[in-house]
DNA sequence: TTCTATGCAAAATCTTTGCAATTAG
DNA sequence: CTAATTGCAAAGATTTTGCATAGAA
């Protein structure tokens, strides 16, 4: 592998993405941006928004979390995740190599991602068949994890 | 097919759950599951309400609604249908006959239920290497649908 | 009679909006 | 300069809870 021309970042394809889309650049959503980036699972926006105010200097505003995750939702930087919790998760939407999707314990409420070359495969032939232009899918499975037994 | 011993509808397991955890009939709950009965597709509890009053004689207080569809889930005699959209949809779990997932359009809200064999036995395979034991799984296909172009 | 079911209204929770000040281009 | 960004507080929307009454077993 001599040269891969698409090594940039997501963080790298949301800036272009949002600056075509008419955004300027802003201290919040480069700290939102950051963080999501860092994140191997899907975050809900009070985390986000307590991530940022302990982790890092720069503290955002709950409303300011909210209207970015909005606007990068449209952009399709983003995708909801539907976990059956109380509150809605965010998390970046990742390339085919990192895809994943989703595994909630309703006893605990422990989620974890997994993914599965077949499962994809299945629903991206299904994809071609439905009445859908299909941007996006999200699969969950409920049960109960090991510690909670069942 | 001489005898169907199992030709138990969904209300007639759902009187034999309750009663088994302790509850007694009451007029709104079986107005609930009646309607939950005749559904092709998954509802808001608003909905629900709105349906109740309309339809049928009887009305049902959304903080009923909400008790009912909780009970419900918690016996899994009714599932969450997350959509992305602003309220959470309910409908009655079905046998794998009618099994079923949701097709969604970003643009209008349009729902719509779709099944998949294949997708089904994809799922059901990878229940089983999964470090959760799997009661349910939702899967949502998010789109254009035809009317609302892409 | 005892415990569940239900309605109503109040409360709680999560999310969105209005507005004014700030900042990027 | 002009338009986007952001924080704060208020408003909205959905869902849950408290309490009193009605109803089932």
């Amino acid at each position: 592998m001599t040269s891969r021309t698409h090594t940039e970042t997501w963080i790298e394809r949301a800036e272009v993405a949002l600056t075509a889309a008419g955004h300027k650049r802003g201290g919040a959503r480069r700290a939102v941006l950051e963080l999501l980036d860092d994140q191997t699972c899907a975050l809900t926006a009070v985390e986000i928004e307590d991530a940022l105010r302990v982790a890092r200097r720069r503290g955002v505003s709950r409303a300011s979390v909210y209207r970015i995750l909005d606007e990068l939702e449209h952009l399709h930087l983003v995708q909801r995740v539907e976990t059956g919790q109380a509150m809605v998760r965010y998390e970046r939407v990742h390339d085919s190599e990192e895809h994943h999707h989703h595994l909630v314990c309703d006893a605990c409420g422990l989620v974890m991602p997994f993914s599965d070359p077949a499962l994809e495969r299945a629903i991206d032939r299904l994809s071609e068949k439905v009445p859908l232009t299909v941007f996006e899918h999200e699969i969950v499975l409920h049960g109960s994890c090991r510690n909670c037994a069942a």
